[in-house]
DNA sequence: GCATTCACG
DNA sequence: ACGTACGTGAATGCG
C-alpha cells in the first residue's frame, strides 16, 4: 500500500532546534535541530514505512501573505545564527537519505503541503502531514491525517477529523475560524484581543464560522460584543492570513516523492560526519526493520480450521510439534475472564476451538496437551491466559516464550504492550484491531464465528513472527538470561500464587466495617454542624469552598482546578479551626471503609473464600510487579488503625500460620554495591542503623549524640539519595530551605564520595546511551535525558539515578522468588508462597514447617544474588498478616 | 475520561 | 530561572 508523509520542514527543524540542549561536532558546527530532526524521521520511517516522502521548506522571505499586510510574522525573533548554519546540512542530509524536499520561491511550507494534501484528496491518497503547527490541522480530511509534535519533537499526536472533532468540536476548516478569533502571536496575526481558545471555541460552537459570529453580534452581551465589534476587521484579516494557500503552482508530482527505503551506503557516512554515534545504532536498526518488513509477505494468506467433532482427528496427531498458541478472552480481570477461543497452529495450518468445542470429550487430547508441560508454549501473555484457563476449568503449563514479556522487557515504558503495539514496532501489519471485531465497551458483541476465527489465527500468526524478532533484540540486548531465566520462570510461579490467593476473614472484615461506619457516622455529623452545613465532604471542591470560601481558612497550595485540600494542605490548616482535623480523620477512615472494606469485601471468591490478586509483570518501568483487582501490595500498615485490616489475613488451613519476610533497606543495600562506596558498604557489612550511621557521618557527631530528629532528617536524606536527590524535592520533605536542603546534600556527599560518583556517572551515562540497566540487565530508555525542558530532562535524570536501584532490587526479589519456588518444591514442603510486596514475601506456613521456613526463607532471600555487602531479610509469624510484625 | 486524594514500597 | 522527590492502584467527584 502506498504511503505518503509530507513534512513541515521548517516547522520541524525550529522545534527541534528549541528542544534540544546545544550539540556540536567537533570541528564546531551546531547539529542540535539536525539531531532531533533525524531522531523524529527515523521514528518516522520505523513506524509508518512510507512509500512517498517529502519535506517542504520556505523559500524566500516575503510572501504572498505579506501583500496587504506587512506585519505578517513581523516581531518574530530573527532565526539564530546556530539554527541558520543548520540548514544546509539537514538539506544535504535528507539528500543522503534519499527523501525529496520541495521549495518555491514566494510560498510557504505550509502552502506546499496545502496544494499537495488537495492534491490528494482528490486523487483518494493516504497522507500523513508532520508538523508542530497546529494551523495545518485545517488540512485533515479521510484522507490527510496530520501528526502534531509536542514536547518538542520527542511524542507525535495524530489528528484526522475525528481527533479534531473530539479535541475541539470542530471541523478541520473551523480550525481557520479558531484562529480568526484567536489569532497567533508568533506569526503576528492579531485575532481579537481578550478572545483566547476557550471564548473562541465557546463563539464557534453557537455561530460555526467567525462571520457568522460578526453578523450576529446583537446575540452577544458586554465587553465581549464591544471587542469583537471593534475589532471585525482584525478578525477577518485573520482568518484571510491563517488560511493556508491550497493552489500553489507546483510541477512536481507524486512521482518526484517516491521513497525507496533508506540508503544506509549514503546515510550512515551523512550520520558519521555529523558525529551521530547513537543514531548511527539506530539507522541501522530501522534499517534492518524495514528489511524485516520486506520479508512479510503481509497479505499472505493463511489457512485456518474451525475445529469441529468432524475434523479434530486432523489436529490430534499434530499436538506434539505445536508450540504456539493463542487464547484469547474477554475482561480486565483474568480470574473471571470469559474464554473466546484458542487457536493453536504449527505456523502450516491454524487451527480455532471454541470454549464450547474444548471442553467436549473429543478434545480431552488438547486438553492433556494443554497441561503438560513437556509440551513448550509460545504465545501472547501466558501468564494471563494461564489464569482465564484455570478460571474457565483448563490446565495450562509449559509457558516457554512470551511475545508479552519479551516486549516489556525490549522497552518497560511503553503503555501498549498489547499484541499489536507489540507487532506495530516490528512492522508487522494488523488488518484489524479488537475494538473493530469485537466492539467496544457497551457495543461488545461476538461476531460470527468464521470472522472470530480468521482473526484470532491472524494474531497467532502475528505471534510466530514476533517470536525471532524478539529472541534477536533480547540477545543483543543483553536480556536474553533476565528473560529466560527470570521473567519466564517467574510469571508461571505468579500464576500459581494468584491461583491459590490468601484467605480473608469476611466476619472480620465486616466487623471492622461497622467500626469505621460509626465512627464516620460521628464524624460526619460533627463536621456537618460545624460547618453550619451539609455538603458532600468526598467533593474536594465543596470542601474547599467551606474551608476557603465560608470560613476564610488560609490558601495554603492550588490545584489546577481549584484549592487543594490534601493532607498536607489540612495539616497546616488544622491549628486554624477545629474543623479542619475532624475532616482529616474522615478522610483517613473513609479511605479504609470505601478500599479496603468495602472494596476487599467485593475481592474476596465466592469460590474459594480467598482473595485472588493479579500480578502485573509489565506495568512498572522499573522491573517491579504490580497488584491489581485487589491491589494488595498496598494494604494499610503505617497507621494503627489501618493496620487492623492486616488481621482479615489469615491461613487457608486450620493450624496453619501467616509467615512474612523483608528486605532490611535493600535499596540502599543495592546502592553501596553499585556505587562502591566504601563507607556505606562498611556500615552494611557491620549491619549498622544506616539511618543512625548516616546521620553520625553527615552531621559529623558521635552515635550517643545522634537525637531523633538528627536521624529523621538523615532519613529523609537516605530516602532522597535513592530517588535521585534534589534539594528541592529534600526541603519539601523536611520542611525547610532549599538552601539548608542543599547543604545537607552537600555534607552526604562529602562522607558518602562514592555515591557521589555515582550519581555523577549515571547520569552521564544515560546521557550517552540514552538509557540506564539494572545489574541484572534490565533496561529503562531515557528519551528525555538530553531535553532542553529543565523540567523534563530532571525528570529523567532522577529516574537514572532511582531506576538502577529500584530496578536491581525488583531484580533481587524476583530471583529470591524463582529460588524460593524450586526450594518449596525440592524439599517437598507443604508451604506455600502466597504474595510479594516489592521487598517482601509472605507466606503460609503448616505448624510443622515453621521451623525450617523460619529459617529458609531469610536465608534464600539473603542468597538471591551476591552484593558487595550482604542481604538481610528479616522474618516474622502469626496466626494472620497483622501479627507477622 | 481526567483530576484529586491517599494507601503501599 | 526553571519548580519535582521514585514506583504503583483504587475510589470518588465532576464535566
Amino acid at each position: 500500500m502506498e504511503k505518503f508523509i509530507l513534512i513541515d520542514g521548517n516547522s520541524i527543524i525550529y522545534r527541534a532546534f528549541f528542544a534540544m540542549p546545544p550539540l556540536t561536532n567537533s570541528s564546531g558546527l551546531h547539529t542540535n535541530a539536525v539531531y532531533g530532526f533525524t531522531t523524529m524521521l527515523l521514528r518516522l520511517l520505523e513506524e509508518h514505512k512510507p512509500t512517498h516522502m517529502m519535506v517542504a521548506f520556505d523559500a524566500g522571505k516575503v510572501t504572498f501573505r505579506h501583500e496587504g499586510y506587512e506585519e505578517y510574522k513581523g516581531g518574530r525573533q530573527k532565526t539564530p545564527p546556530e539554527l541558520s548554519e543548520q540548514f544546509p546540512v539537514l538539506k544535504e542530509l535528507l539528500t543522503a537519505f534519499g527523501i525529496a524536499q520541495f521549495e518555491l520561491s514566494g510560498y510557504e511550507a505550509d502552502d506546499i503541503i496545502g496544494t499537495l494534501t488537495k492534491r490528494a484528496d482528490e486523487a483518494g491518497r493516504e497522507v500523513l502531514v508532520v508538523t508542530g503547527d497546529k494551523d495545518m490541522l485545517q488540512l485533515a480530511s479521510e484522507n490527510v491525517n496530520i501528526a502534531l509534535t509536542r514536547k518538542g519533537v520527542s511524542e507525535i499526536e495524530n489528528y484526522g477529523p475525528k481527533e479534531i472533532e473530539e479535541r475541539y468540536g470542530l471541523s478541520p476548516l473551523q480550525i481557520i475560524d479558531l484562529k480568526g478569533l484567536m489569532g497567533d502571536p508568533s506569526d503576528n496575526i492579531p485575532g481579537v484581543p481578550g478572545v483566547g481558545e476557550k471564548t473562541a471555541l465557546k463563539l464557534l460552537h453557537q455561530f460555526g464560522s467567525v462571520e457568522e459570529v460578526l453578523s450576529n453580534t446583537s446575540e452577544l452581551k458586554g465587553k465581549m460584543k464591544e471587542k469583537i465589534e471593534t475589532h471585525a476587521e482584525d478578525a477577518r484579516l485573520s482568518k484571510r492570513l491563517a488560511t493556508i494557500y491550497r493552489e500553489v503552482p507546483l510541477e512536481k508530482t507524486w512521482d518526484d516523492m517516491v521513497f525507496g527505503g533508506i540508503q544506509e551506503e549514503s546515510a550512515a557516512p551523512a550520520l558519521a560526519k555529523l558525529e551521530f554515534k547513537s543514531l548511527l545504532d539506530r539507522l541501522a536498526f530501522t534499517v534492518k526493520q524495514a528489511d524485516a518488513n520486506e520479508n512479510t509477505p503481509e497479505e499472505e494468506e493463511i489457512e485456518t480450521v474451525i475445529v469441529t467433532e468432524e475434523n479434530i482427528a486432523e489436529l490430534l496427531p499434530l499436538l506434539p510439534g505445536m508450540k504456539i498458541v493463542h487464547v484469547e478472552s474477554r475482561g480486565d480481570n483474568p480470574h473471571h475472564a470469559a474464554l473466546i477461543g484458542i487457536v493453536l497452529t504449527d505456523r502450516e495450518k491454524y487451527y480455532f476451538i471454541t470454549p464450547e468445542m474444548l471442553s467436549t470429550e473429543a478434545c480431552a487430547g488438547v486438553r492433556e496437551w494443554l497441561g503438560d508441560a513437556e509440551y513448550p508454549k509460545q504465545g501472547y501473555d501466558l501468564h494471563r491466559v494461564d489464569l482465564v484457563l484455570h478460571a474457565n476449568g483448563l490446565p495450562f503449563a509449559g509457558a516457554d516464550f512470551d511475545v508479552h514479556l519479551a516486549g516489556y522487557l525490549l522497552d518497560p515504558t511503553d503503555s501498549n504492550q498489547t499484541l499489536w503495539g507489540v507487532a506495530s514496532k516490528y512492522g508487522l501489519a494488523r488488518l484489524q484491531s479488537d475494538d473493530e471485531v469485537f466492539g467496544k465497551g457497551a457495543k461488545y458483541k461476538l461476531p460470527e464465528e468464521k470472522v472470530v476465527c480468521e482473526y484470532l489465527c491472524r494474531k497467532a500468526e502475528t505471534i510466530s513472527r514476533l517470536i525471532p524478532l524478539q529472541q534477536k533484540d533480547l540477545e543483543e540486548t543483553g536480556m536474553h538470561e533476565l528473560f529466560y531465566d527470570l521473567e519466564m520462570p517467574l510469571s508461571r510461579i505468579l500464576a500459581d500464587m494468584e491461583k491459590q490467593g490468601i484467605k480473608a476473614n469476611v466476619d472480620e472484615l465486616k466487623a471492622l466495617g461497622s467500626e469505621f461506619e460509626q465512627t464516620i457516622a460521628s464524624l460526619v455529623a460533627k463536621i456537618y454542624e460545624i460547618a453550619g452545613t451539609e455538603f458532600n465532604l468526598n467533593s474536594p471542591k465543596q470542601l474547599g469552598e467551606i474551608l476557603f470560601d465560608k470560613l476564610g481558612l488560609p490558601v495554603i497550595k492550588k490545584t489546577k482546578t481549584g484549592y487543594s485540600t490534601d493532607a498536607e494542605v489540612l495539616e497546616k490548616l488544622a491549628p486554624y479551626h477545629e474543623i479542619v482535623q475532624h475532616i482529616l480523620e474522615y478522610r483517613s477512615i473513609a479511605k479504609l471503609q470505601s478500599t479496603y472494606v468495602e472494596g476487599l469485601l467485593k475481592e474476596i471468591s465466592d469460590k474459594t473464600g480467598k482473595v485472588h490478586t493479579y500480578y502485573r509483570q509489565t506495568i512498572a518501568a522499573t522491573g517491579r510487579l504490580s497488584s491489581q483487582f485487589p491491589n494488595l501490595q498496598n494494604i494499610p500498615i503505617r497507621l494503627e488503625e489501618g493496620r487492623k485490616i492486616r488481621k482479615v489475613f489469615v491461613p487457608s488451613e486450620e493450624n496453619w500460620y501467616i509467615l512474612a519476610a523483608d528486605y532490611s533497606q535493600i535499596e540502599l543495600r543495592v546502592l553501596a554495591h553499585i556505587s562502591d562506596d566504601d563507607n556505606l558498604k562498611e556500615a552494611f557489612v557491620h549491619d549498622m542503623d544506616i539511618h543512625t550511621k548516616t546521620a553520625m557521618d553527615v552531621f559529623g557527631v558521635e552515635e550517643s549524640a545522634v537525637d531523633s530528629n538528627m536521624r529523621r532528617s538523615a532519613k529523609a536524606v537516605n530516602f532522597g539519595i535513592v530517588y535521585g536527590i534534589s534539594d528541592y524535592g529534600l526541603s519539601q520533605n523536611l520542611n525547610i530551605t532549599r538552601k539548608e536542603a542543599s547543604q545537607f546534600i552537600e555534607q552526604y556527599f562529602d562522607v558518602f564520595k562514592g555515591v557521589r560518583k555515582f550519581m555523577d556517572d549515571i547520569v552521564k551515562q544515560a546521557k550517552q546511551d540514552g538509557y540506564v540497566t539494572t545489574l541484572l540487565g534490565r533496561r529503562r530508555y531515557l528519551p528525555e535525558i538530553n531535553a532542553s525542558n529543565f523540567n523534563l530532562r530532571s525528570f529523567a535524570e532522577r529516574t537514572a539515578m532511582n531506576t538502577p536501584i529500584q530496578g536491581t532490587a525488583a531484580d533481587i526479589i524476583k530471583l529470591a522468588m524463582v529460588h524460593m519456588d524450586a526450594a518449596l518444591t525440592e524439599k517437598n514442603l507443604k508451604s506455600r508462597m502466597l504474595l510479594q510486596v516489592h521487598d517482601e514475601l509472605v507466606f503460609e506456613v503448616p505448624e510443622e514447617e515453621l521451623e525450617i521456613m523460619k529459617e529458609l526463607v531469610p536465608e534464600v532471600m539473603g542468597k538471591a544474588l551476591e552484593l558487595a555487602v550482604p542481604l538481610k531479610a528479616e522474618v516474622s509469624f502469626g496466626r494472620n498478616w497483622y501479627e507477622a510484625k
